[in-house]
DNA sequence: CCATCAACAGACATCGGTGTCCGTTGTTTT
DNA sequence: AAAACAACGGACACCGATGTCTGTTGATGG
């Protein structure tokens, strides 16, 4: 529910390209299936997606990889759905009775679009530089045994 | 996305039942199905799950058909959602990679439980009292154009 | 008691998301 | 130029959610 597989995997996918991106380096494919725990021969359809909307820098041969085009800051969650999957189809009222429209809403319009905003400022607002990267969070833990919150 | 169909389904034909509540009336299958837009031969299961959560009475035989089991202001759609379909699983963190709980969260668990509250306080606090049935809807508008009663 | 109604229950078919496989294309290294 | 590398692209298999069909059970009316 909320998520289907490929957008999941598509946001940890770019989670963990994010932890890389200061460092410049570019992750291979099959790095990036494990480290991410994406099915290995299925990960090249959710990065293609990625690749294709502009979110992702891919080269091939020696030395190639993915790499965010962008710093993580300037990436969306909501572009990496609109990236995935999130299909025009899934933002009409979900509750809809056959047509439904703002000029003529269903008795579940105004219900569903308190969910919907609500969503989408999520996804608006929440951009990839929210994530740590593995590598940070465990230094940290590692470096001060205390934890904050 | 968000929700599937059965969960969909649910909502609808629990939108119906709300709006006939205070009339008393028991809606039957194949009618419900046609007010809801819900496949015929399917909301036979739909249906199931919402009486064995207890949320719906059903009367077999003449006169039979579906009922709230409650008022509608006692009905969340959290507990449509449970009866339908959101397993435990899908409340898990769902970008997680592998192992994520709160005592050790992966790099994008603090992003999704933003998201996972929004959605969680949502379905929580609204009921079916929000939900406002096509009767009422259409008999609004319609006294608006021509005021009678 | 019988006929009718309508929910119940499960077997089966279908479909789309998911996952696998393999050959192709483009890049780098030797 | 050849070999190694790694993303690309499509064909195909799989599986669970969805949808269909048919018979059964329980209630009501005559």
């Amino acid at each position: 529910m909320l998520f289907n597989h490929t957008a999941e995997y598509a946001f940890r996918a770019m989670a963990i390209l994010a932890g890389e991106y200061d460092a410049g380096e570019r992750v291979r494919a099959k790095e990036l299936a494990q480290l991410a725990a994406i099915p290995e021969h299925y990960i090249s359809k959710v990065m293609r997606h990625l690749v294709v909307a502009g979110l992702v820098e891919a080269l091939r041969g020696h030395g190639g990889g993915f790499r965010l085009a962008r710093p993580p800051s300037a990436i969306t969650f909501m572009e990496v759905l609109d990236a995935s999957d999130w299909s025009s189809e899934d933002r009409r009222c979900a509750f809809g009775f056959g047509a439904c429209n703002p000029k003529n809403p269903c008795s579940l319009h105004n219900t569903w679009s308190q969910l919907h905003g609500c969503v989408n400022q999520w996804a608006r607002q929440t951009t990839l530089a929210e994530v740590r990267s593995l590598e940070h969070l465990h230094a940290e833990l590692a470096s001060q045994a205390a934890p904050k919150d």
